[in-house]
DNA sequence: GTCAATTACGTTCTCCGTAAGGATG
DNA sequence: CATCCTTACGGAGAACGTAATTGAC
């Protein structure tokens, strides 16, 4: 019970050709080995496939019957084939990403829509989450790879760092804040303060910058960046958002201004199951990610 | 592009298992033949299929692709070694028959009856044909064998003597030669003449049996015994059928007497292509015909 | 340290090609 | 006798098993 691709392959082409020679050819054989291949099938399929004598080939009962099957199993082989190596072309494929909502707003479009024209065959998949449902994520194998700003745990996870992005405070234009050159984590100091969402990533970070200034929440928490703006444009509070969603928060009478301290940058990393490997279109996605950062939008 | 059904079923299995060594055995190889079968796919179809450790074994996302026309592969090649098999046991399968009217009448029905009780998966066909198209239908394969009277050309035949059938005289009981205990050829001088079908078999053997005997033709020719007894009956003429077409002829008044002349015995043969072999099926019937002669109806 | 997959390496067997053989028109 | 399929036989490479190695827990 173990038919070759080959042998499948000679069965074919004996039946097209009618001529052992030729068909021998076409499967760049030798008439000899050829001859040898049909009698190889036809023991291993245990009947007689082909009525022949010098002159003459032609296809038993049998050999009609195995016809069908015969074009079936290497129409199969062939697509499995093709399927495979058109993915390893990146001509078909998906990849599916999930981002904190700053990311999938205003860095991945412009990647995802170059990454589609370079291969317009894979299909994209993007999912905005917060930081922890990110890793979660990652770790069901619900997405391929994930951008997030905590790296998640080194035995489960394969993680590169992207780039560092700079948290900028939101505030009205009348705020007294808005006239200083370079805020400091001081600064910030008994000001109202409208919170994005506690599993995000910037909540998480803002939880350890701001341990030691103390800060009156609120207590308000928002998971839309224009929500956000509204709340801080209503004179509700301020708020600190990383640098590649300030331009979400841009309304008139509102001002964003970097964050002067070192902490204050939030990392970005790329991630992956550690024990899963890419399909090929997720591999190159990841690569396109790696080389392409969010370029003049930060600052380092 | 040459993946052996023996790869595809390591793939399945080690897909099930989702162990190498379990999986080998499943195979009924080593555990390194086995990792080396798996290698080798891996490197047939050009990309990794599982992800593994020494613990975990799991599908790359390639490998998932590649599952679902693994699958079908096996399908395929399973059905397709079972099909044959299924007709080689005679589980399965057609056999088409020509035969001429009067043993399609009298003795096939039977043989037939017999054979679907052995076989009772296999499809049965016959043609009752005369003569001349009974050797065309088996040289163009719309049936895999005959029964005639005329056995061919043997370049273009496979011949075998069934048995021989006495010709029967059909006349009205108050015929004079109804009083006769032997009926020879002499005795049919001058009489009215009706006609089987000229491409029948009977009438071209009674050109060369009479072609001492003046007989008179009465211009009449018919297809079926029914309509021959009828004639004869009505006192249209005489007639000659062989032996087994006598029941058919049975009516009121009507009476069969075998003639008595060393020729005037109807062969009946069995016929193939010669260079077309039987399926098993056919070979079967042709068997079971073979060695189920008419019986008691005939004499020799 | 243990268990499972892999690699190394020698053996066996499959498969192919050259060349001789046989059948057919 | 010319053509085409088949058989014989020897060599190259594939595939397997045993045993040593690597790697994960």
């Amino acid at each position: 019970m173990n038919l070759s691709g080959r042998l499948i392959d000679a069965f074919l082409a004996l039946e097209e050709t009618r001529r052992f020679s030729i068909a021998a050819r076409r499967c760049h054989v030798s008439p000899s080995a050829f001859s040898q291949m049909i009698g190889r099938l036809e023991e291993k399929v245990g009947t007689r496939l082909f009525d022949r004598d010098t002159r003459n080939v032609a296809l038993t009962p049998e050999g009609e019957v195995f016809s069908s099957g015969a074009h079936r199993i290497a129409a199969e082989i062939h697509a499995s084939m093709a399927e495979l190596n058109e993915r390893s072309l990146l001509r078909k494929g998906r990849v599916s990403i999930a981002a904190p909502p700053s990311l999938a707003a205003a860095w991945l479009p412009q990647l995802m829509a170059n990454f589609k024209v370079d291969h317009p065959g894979i299909d994209i998949r993007l999912h905005d989450v917060v930081s922890d449902r990110c890793l979660d994520m990652i770790a069901r194998g619900e997405v391929d790879l994930g951008l997030n700003a905590q790296r998640g745990n080194d035995l489960e996870f394969d993680t590169r760092l992207l780039f560092n992005e700079r948290l900028y405070l939101i505030c009205r234009e009348d705020d007294p804040l808005a006239h200083l050159k370079q805020i400091r984590l001081s600064h910030l100091k008994d000001r109202d303060f409208i919170h994005t969402v506690r599993s995000g990533s910037v909540w998480q970070q803002m939880q350890g910058l701001l341990s030691g200034t103390k800060i009156r929440d609120s207590g308000l928490e928002v998971a839309q960046f224009g929500t956000l703006a509204g709340l801080i444009s209503s004179g509700f509070g301020i708020s600190i958002v990383p640098q590649l969603a300030v331009y979400l928060c841009n309304r008139p009478g509102l001002l964003a201004c970097p964050i002067n301290a070192r902490k204050a940058l939030r990392p970005i990393y790329i991630i992956k199951r550690k024990d899963r490997s890419l399909s090929a279109a997720a591999q190159a996605m990841w690569n396109q990610i790696e080389k392409s950062p969010p370029g003049g939008m930060l600052d380092k």
